[in-house]
RNA sequence: GCGGUCGUGGCGAAGUGGUUAACGCACCGGAUUGUGGCUCCGGCAUUCGUGGGUUCGAUUCCCACCGGUCGCCCCA
């Protein structure tokens, strides 16, 4: 028997969790700064959530949902989105009674979708999420899309485009609906087989399907920004005037819809150009939904958020070469011979620990010389040697690695001298 | 869900219908009796993705399945 983990998932192993560690703490540190506070949710919901609140029509809902009964024959669904559940969670905790309004909510966390795995498509998958629930301030929009941005920024990406659209309020919406299917329907035999279908449940996707992007109705069909009424052109007069206050530089195109039915007014996707990405070129998106809360049972409340996926993040660092900053060095490596010294080297390498310095030391009993290779691989700073005659002048030799220099230190002083030693930075050891 | 392609040790990678499956890296041991990064020597695949079939014989041929990868659909 070979265990496997299951298809579309992954391992994280040490040498990559470092890198997802340092994102995140960055990413952290941006929410910070934009006063978002996370939220957690359960990694699975009542199927309803979903099939409700990101829409019965969706791809998502219709063949991308593990959905499984518990034992009390409830349907539940791991998350395949992030925005459903903490709207849920919204409703359900009352947020919309805190003191503070917007309520400004981030989240990481693991979403699950029943796909045919790629690369930057995995069945189970990790994303940065924010939503803001609670004012349909235009600026507020602009500040979401700026976070992502910063995000990106930050961490160093250049290849990045911005696209914006708005999917107008529920009046625009509808009478852009009703334009669309006026328009296509003349033509619905010669569509292919998915935009027929689209054709009735959700008109407006038909306008991203690429395999009909060549008909010659594509580009006569009735644009959205041409069905807006002057609330929602406003509005995203607004939306676009506060970015390139912000010099935000973002392109607009009428097609952008997104996949979920939750969506109106903003909408907005962030994808990188940069080289060996294949197919996959979206790093981010999301939009404003303003009906979703109430929808779920709560009261009318205006929201705007977005899901960044962390796997095409880490994946578009490394297509634009970003060297991550961590630190793999090791400050300190315990080196023990004689079975005296051996035996107290565990104690001593506790003290230390307990001291705050970073140590560790041989398990496989190796000979000193194999300790100094371990030592090297693990690109220790210093090593502490203890060996018969140390233990009897009751010192430890303190190698530094990078100079070669030794020096004698007495045992009781040796947590205070590596402080210093390790505090000293760079090279003056 | 559909189509292309691939699947040999921890990693990279040759190879053939037939007694012992190259090589490189990594790893382990030794030369160096208490000190790493260099050098030399030695060690390191009894399922060649899994299961069937063809054959006297299959890692090599055929089929199925599983998985990776690329593209379509869609998205993060």
């Amino acid at each position: 028997m070979s265990m496997k983990a299951p298809r579309g998932t992954v391992d994280i192993l040490p040498k990559d969790a470092k890198k997802w560690q340092f994102v995140e703490s960055q990413i952290k540190n941006i929410c910070n700064r934009y006063n978002y506070e996370e939220i957690r949710t359960p990694l699975f919901e009542h199927t309803e959530v979903f099939s409700r609140g990101v829409g019965d029509t969706t791809d998502i809902v219709q063949k991308e949902m593990y959905t499984f009964e518990d034992r009390g024959g409830r349907s539940l669904t791991l998350r395949p989105e992030g925005t459903a559940s903490v709207s849920r969670a919204f409703v359900e905790n009352k947020l919309y009674g805190e003191a503070n309004q917007p309520v400004k909510l981030y989240y990481f966390a693991q979403m699950f979708r029943y796909e045919r795995p790629q690369k930057g498509r995995m069945r189970q998958l990790n994303q940065f999420g924010v939503e803001v629930l609670g004012s349909d301030d235009p600026a507020v929009d602009a500040e979401v899309i700026d976070l992502a941005m910063t995000v990106y920024k930050e961490l160093g990406l250049k290849s990045l485009k911005l696209v914006i659209n708005s999917l107008g309020d529920k009046e625009s919406r509808t009478n852009h609906r009703n334009a669309l299917i006026e328009h296509f329907t003349p033509h619905k035999e010669e569509l292919c087989e998915d935009c027929q279908l689209r054709l009735e449940q959700n008109p407006m996707r038909v306008l991203d399907c690429k395999k009909d992007r060549e008909h010659p109705a594509m580009n006569t069909a009735p644009s959205i920004l041409d069905y807006l009424n002057d609330t929602s052109k406003e509005y995203f007069e607004q939306v676009k005037s506060h970015l390139t206050a912000m010099g935000i530089e973002y392109v607009v195109d009428s097609n952008l819809v997104r996949g979920l039915d939750y969506y109106n007014h903003t909408a907005f996707e962030i994808m990188s150009d940069a080289e060996g990405f294949g197919a996959i070129t979206t790093l981010a998106g999301g939009g404003r939904y303003n009906g979703l809360i109430e929808e779920l049972g709560g009261p009318n409340t205006p929201g705007i958020g977005f899901g960044m996926g962390m796997e095409r993040l880490l994946m578009a660092l490394e297509a634009e070469k970003v060297e991550l900053p961590v630190d793999d060095k090791l400050d300190c490596y315990f080196v023990a011979v004689g079975d005296e010294a051996v035996k107290e080297a565990v104690r001593h390498v506790h003290d230390l620990r307990a001291n705050g310095i970073q140590v560790d030391k041989d398990y496989q009993g190796r000979k000193i010389k194999g300790q100094f290779k371990s030592a090297d691989r693990l690109q220790a700073k210093y090593v502490l040697i203890l060996g018969e005659s140390e233990l009897e002048k009751q010192v430890v030799n303190v190698k530094s690695m990078e100079s070669g220099e030794q020096m004698e230190i007495p045992l009781e002083k040796l947590t205070d001298t590596m402080k210093g030693k390790l505090q000293g930075g760079e090279g003056n050891a």
